[in-house]
DNA sequence: ATGATGTTTAACAATTTTGTTAATGCAAAT
DNA sequence: ATTTGCATTAACAAAATTGTTAAACATCAT
C-alpha cells in the first residue's frame, strides 16, 4: 500500500519540475499529470486545483527560499572575515544544489506579487534585523581599521548577486563559455572560489 | 491619419508591456488589446497569431539584448582598466534604462529554449571572440604586473551579475531594503560605483 | 457620387485547459 | 461475504483563450 504514498508524492515532484522550468502559467495540469504517469483527473482528486498544487510546491521549498536569500551573512562564532567566507560559500552550495530555485521564485514574484505579501512581511523584518547586525560589526571592524567600510545592504546585493546570477542564466550561459562548463564541478569550484575572493577584496584595507 | 499607425503601434507596446512582466505563458492577447484599448480582433488584424506578436517584440529588442549581454567588455581607447570602468559603467545604464529586459529575456530562454537556437549561435561566436581579444590583454597587463590575473569569461560573470542581479531582483528586494531604494536615482548612482569598485579591487595588483 | 482600400466591430467557432462526477475497482476491517 | 473507505478511470462540463469572418465603416482618389 505504500502506492498510494506514491502517487500523491509523485504528482507534487512532477508538479515541481514542471513549474520550476515552465512557471505557474505554463505549466499544464494534463503535462504534470502525464509526468507523473497518472491521469489528470488524479491530480484534482488530491490536490483539488492548480493553484493549490502550486501552494504545496511553495511550502515545500519555502524555508529553502529563505535560506536561498539569507544564509549569506551568517552568524557562527569566528573573526568576522573568516565566518563571511564560510557564509559565502554555504550560500553558493545551497543555490548549487537548488538552481532553479532563485529564478522560479523571482519569477513568480515578478508576475504575481499580491501572492507573497505575507511572506514578504516575513522576510522584511528578519532581512532588516540582519542587516543591522552586520553593520554594527562593519562599522567596528573598519574603525578598527580591519576592513574597509561598506553599507551591509550593498555587501549584501553583490553577494547574492555573484552567487545566484550564475545559476539563473546558466542556460544562457552555457553556450558561449567554452570549455569553461565542460566539468561541472570544477566549475562551481572555481566559480564560489572568485565570489569569495571578489568580495574579499572589495573588504581589504589596501 | 496617424490612427492608423497609430493603433498598430499601441498594441505593439502593451504587447512589450506585458510579455515583460508575465512572459509569453502569462500574456493574454485580450488583455494586451484591452490594454492598448482596442478589441482583441484588432490584435489579430494586425498581428495575426499571440506568437507572432511576440516575434515582434523580441525582434524589436534583439539588438537591445544583445547590448545589454554584452557591452560591458568595452573596446574604446584608453588604458584597459579605465576602459573597464567605463565599459561597466555604460552597461549598468543600458540595464537600468531598461530593466525589465534581463529577466523577461532570461526567461524565455529557460522555458522554451528552442525558440533561440539562432540567436544563441549569433552570440556564442561573438562572445568567444570578445572574450579571447579581453583574455589577451588581461595576460599582457598581469605580466607587466598592472593587475591580478583573471579568467576573462570570470571577469564576465562578475560583472554581468552585478549589473543585472539587482535590476532583477528588485521587486523582491524593495521591501525589506528600507530607506536604501526610497531615492531611485541616488541607489543607481551608489550601486553603479559599488559595481565598478568591486571589479577594480578584484583586479587590483595588492 | 463611386469605387477601392484599409480599418473596426460584433458575433461566432475551435481549441485548450481546468475541473467535476458517477461508476468501478480494490483492499482491509468487521 | 459484506461493508466501508479510499483510489482510479473515463466521460463529461465549464470556462478561458485564441483565432476567424462577414458586415459595417471610414477615407481617399478618381
Amino acid at each position: 500500500m505504500q502506492d498510494k504514498v506514491s502517487k500523491e508524492q509523485l504528482i507534487l515532484e512532477s508538479a515541481e519540475q514542471e513549474f520550476f522550468i515552465k512557471g505557474f502559467d505554463g505549466a499544464r495540469t494534463t503535462s504534470i499529470a502525464k509526468r507523473a504517469g497518472v491521469t489528470h483527473a488524479m491530480l484534482h482528486y488530491y490536490y483539488r486545483t492548480k493553484e493549490q498544487l502550486f501552494e504545496r510546491v511553495i511550502d515545500k521549498n519555502v524555508s529553502l527560499i529563505i535560506a536561498t536569500m539569507f544564509s549569506s551573512l551568517g552568524k557562527a562564532d569566528m573573526p568576522f572575515l573568516d565566518r563571511l567566507k564560510v557564509s559565502i560559500s554555504s550560500h553558493f552550495d545551497i543555490v548549487a544544489s537548488n538552481p532553479l530555485l532563485p529564478h522560479f521564485f523571482l519569477n513568480e514574484i515578478i508576475s504575481r506579487p499580491e501572492r507573497y505579501n505575507m511572506m514578504q512581511n516575513k522576510l522584511e523584518t528578519s532581512a532588516k534585523e540582519i542587516f543591522s547586525k552586520v553593520q554594527i560589526e562593519i562599522d567596528e571592524q573598519s574603525k578598527q581599521g580591519n576592513i574597509e567600510w561598506i553599507d551591509a545592504r550593498m555587501l549584501f546585493m553583490s553577494i547574492v548577486s555573484l552567487n545566484l546570477f550564475p545559476f539563473i542564466a546558466l542556460p544562457f550561459a552555457k553556450r558561449m563559455m567554452g570549455d569553461l562548463l565542460d566539468n561541472q564541478d570544477s566549475f562551481l569550484e572555481q566559480r564560489k572560489a572568485e565570489n569569495i575572493e571578489t568580495i574579499m577584496r572589495r573588504l581589504k584595507k589596501q
